[in-house]
DNA sequence: CCCTGTCATACCCGGCGGGTATCACCGCGT
DNA sequence: ACGCGGTGATACCCGCCGGGTATGACAGGG
C-alpha cells in the first residue's frame, strides 16, 4: 500500500521525463497501453495525479515534480546497491581481484594534483587498484549515487557537494584567458568587471545543468573548442590557475583579483565504508593538510 | 537484469536483520519457501553470495553487510518518494490544506531554541504549519532520510549531519552535572579530567547507535532516569548548557572547560526543495546570524 | 537415536503485468 | 465541414511468476 516497486518508478521517470506516453513506452522496451494503465495505478496508490493529461501531451502536476526528483533518487540508490554489492561480492572471494576503486574526475582537470594524489597513494602499503573515469563534471555527481564511482575529485563552486561527505584539498585563483593579441592581455591582473563586457569580446557561456545562461558569448561545449574560439579571438574566459597547463601559445592569462577562489574537493558518497576508501582519504588529507575536514 | 525491485530489497534486508528465514517470513506476512526461493534468486541475479547458511542459522557475507546498508538507503528513499509526493499533492489542490513541515527534535532538547523558531516563523507572512515531532537523536536521521520528518534540529558532536544539508544555528559550552553536594559541586570551574575517574561517581554511558560503550557508569535510557541517579548520587553527567533548565534542587552544573561545543544546527534532507522548508531556514539563519553556511 | 528446528525442493494455482486491437477525442489541414 | 493523424484510455486475453502447501535433507541436542 505505501510502498512502490522500482519498476513504477522507472516507468514514471520514463513518462515524466519524455512527456509521452508512445515514447516512453518506447524506451522501456513495451507497449503504450500496460505503460498507460501502470501510471493509472500508480496515482491511485499515491491518491495524488501526477499527470495532466491535455489531449495533447502531457503535464506534470506539482507532485509529479516531486516524484520525478524523489523516484530518480529512489532508482540510483537502488542501482547503486546493486553495484556496490556486485563490487563487494567479487572483492570477497579470498585471493580475488584486489580492491579497486573507480575515481570520478572531470575530464579536463588539472592533471598536476591527481597525479600527485595517486602517485602518494599507490606507495601506500595494501592501496587498492585505482580506475581513473574522466566524465563531464554534472555526471560526476550521477556516477557517485548510483555506485559506478567511489570517490571523485570536484570543484567548488561548480558542483555542489550536496549529499556527499568531502575534504577540501587545494584552493586556487583564478585568471582570464585572452588572445595573446589582446590590449588586456598586456595587463598584470584584472577584475571580473574588466572582463566582462569587452567590447567584441563576450564572456564564454558553460552549460549548467545542462543548459545555457542567456548572453552574447558563445556557447562552450569542451575545453578544446574554447581555446579555438580564444584562439580566434572571439571570446574571453575564466578558469582556474591551473588550466594553465592546456594553453596554447596564442593564449594569454591574466589573473583576476576578484573571482571566487576554485577548491578542489575529494567527494566521496555519505555512509561510505570502505577500507580503500579511507586509505585514499587519508592519504589525500595527509598531502593536503590543514584544510577543512568536510563535515 | 541489473535492476532490483523493492520487493526483493525488503525481503532481503527483512532476513539480513532476523538471520533466520522463518522470523523473517513471519514478520513479512508470508511463508518461508517462497522467501527462500526470493533470496536465492537475488544471489544468482546479483552473481554473488549475500549469506552463509550454516544449517544453524545464517550468517551476513561482506556483500551481504554492503547490500543490507545500501539496501535500507534505497528503501528509504524509496519510502521518502512516496510520502514526499503524496503530501505535494495534497498542498497541490488550490484552496486545499495548508502546506505543511514536520520538525524532528530530540525529545529531551532544550525548548527556548525551539519556542523562539517557531514564534519567529509563524510571524512570518505565508508561513506554513509546523508540526513538531519530539523523537530519539538516532532516530531524527531516519526520519529525515525516509520522509517521516522535512526538517531536524540536531546536535554536533552527537548527531552526524552526514548526507543532509544543514546551517549551524547555536553553539553552547557544557557542564558537568553533580549532586548538590558533592565536593566537586563547590567549583568555579571543571575539567573533563576532573570529572572522568571521580572516586565513587562514574560518568553516565549514554547508548551510541543503540549500544553501550563499555565502562563503570551506568546505562542512561532517558533524562529522568539520568536526574534520579545523579541526585542520588550514583553518577555525574555532561550534558550541555542548555540542559539546565530541567535540574533539581539536588543538583549542581559547574561549567567544563575543554568540554567540545555542541553546535545546534537545522538540518534537512539535500536536494530538497520545499519552499516552506526554505522559509524556515531563512528565517533560522535570521534569527542566528553569522554562523557557517552548512556545505 | 529420534526429535526438533533449520533451510531447500517440488508442485500447484491465481493474479497481474504485458500484448493486441480498438475506442474516444482533439487539432489540423484541405 | 469532414476526414485524418496522433494522442492517451479501454477491453480483453494470455503466460509468467510470486506465493502457498507439503515435504525433504540435514545437523544438534536430549
Amino acid at each position: 500500500m505505501d510502498t512502490l516497486e522500482t519498476r513504477e518508478l522507472r516507468y514514471f521517470v520514463a513518462v515524466a521525463e519524455e512527456l509521452h506516453f508512445g515514447r516512453a513506452a518506447g524506451r522501456l522496451g513495451m507497449a503504450q497501453p500496460p505503460l498507460s494503465r501502470a501510471i493509472q495505478q500508480l496515482e491511485r496508490r499515491l491518491g495524488v495525479r501526477l499527470l495532466e493529461r491535455n489531449r495533447r501531451g502531457v503535464r506534470l502536476t506539482g507532485a509529479g515534480e516531486v516524484l520525478l526528483r524523489e523516484g530518480r533518487a529512489a532508482l540510483d540508490a537502488a542501482a547503486a546497491a546493486v553495484r556496490r554489492t556486485r563490487r563487494a561480492g567479487g572483492a570477497d572471494s579470498p585471493g580475488g581481484p584486489r580492491a579497486r576503486l573507480v575515481l570520478a574526475v572531470k575530464a579536463a582537470a588539472s592533471h598536476e594534483l591527481l597525479r600527485k594524489l595517486l602517485d602518494a597513494y599507490a606507495a601506500e602499503p595494501d592501496s587498492a587498484e585505482i580506475e581513473v573515469l574522466p566524465c563531464g563534471i554534472r555526471e560526476q555527481e550521477e556516477l557517485l549515487r548510483d555506485g559506478r564511482a567511489d570517490v571523485a575529485l570536484m570543484y567548488t563552486p561548480w558542483n555542489s557537494l550536496t549529499g556527499f561527505d568531502s575534504e577540501a584539498l587545494e584552493a586556487e585563483g583564478q585568471v582570464a584567458v585572452l588572445p595573446a593579441g589582446h590590449p588586456l592581455a598586456a595587463r598584470e591582473s584584472l577584475s571580473l568587471a574588466d572582463v566582462r563586457d569587452v567590447p567584441g569580446l563576450p564572456l564564454a557561456r558553460w552549460p549548467t545543468r545542462g543548459t545555457y545562461a542567456p548572453g552574447p558569448g558563445p556557447e562552450i561545449h569542451n575545453q578544446t573548442q574554447l581555446a579555438q574560439l580564444i584562439a580566434l579571438g572571439r571570446t574571453v574566459a575564466v578558469v582556474p590557475d591551473s588550466a594553465r597547463s592546456w594553453l596554447w601559445a596564442e593564449h594569454a592569462a591574466v589573473p583576476l583579483t576578484d573571482a571566487p577562489s576554485v577548491v578542489t574537493h575529494i567527494v566521496w558518497p555519505a555512509h561510505s565504508r570502505s577500507l580503500a576508501l579511507a586509505g585514499l582519504v587519508r592519504t589525500a588529507a595527509r598531502l593536503w593538510p590543514g584544510q577543512n575536514a568536510g563535515q
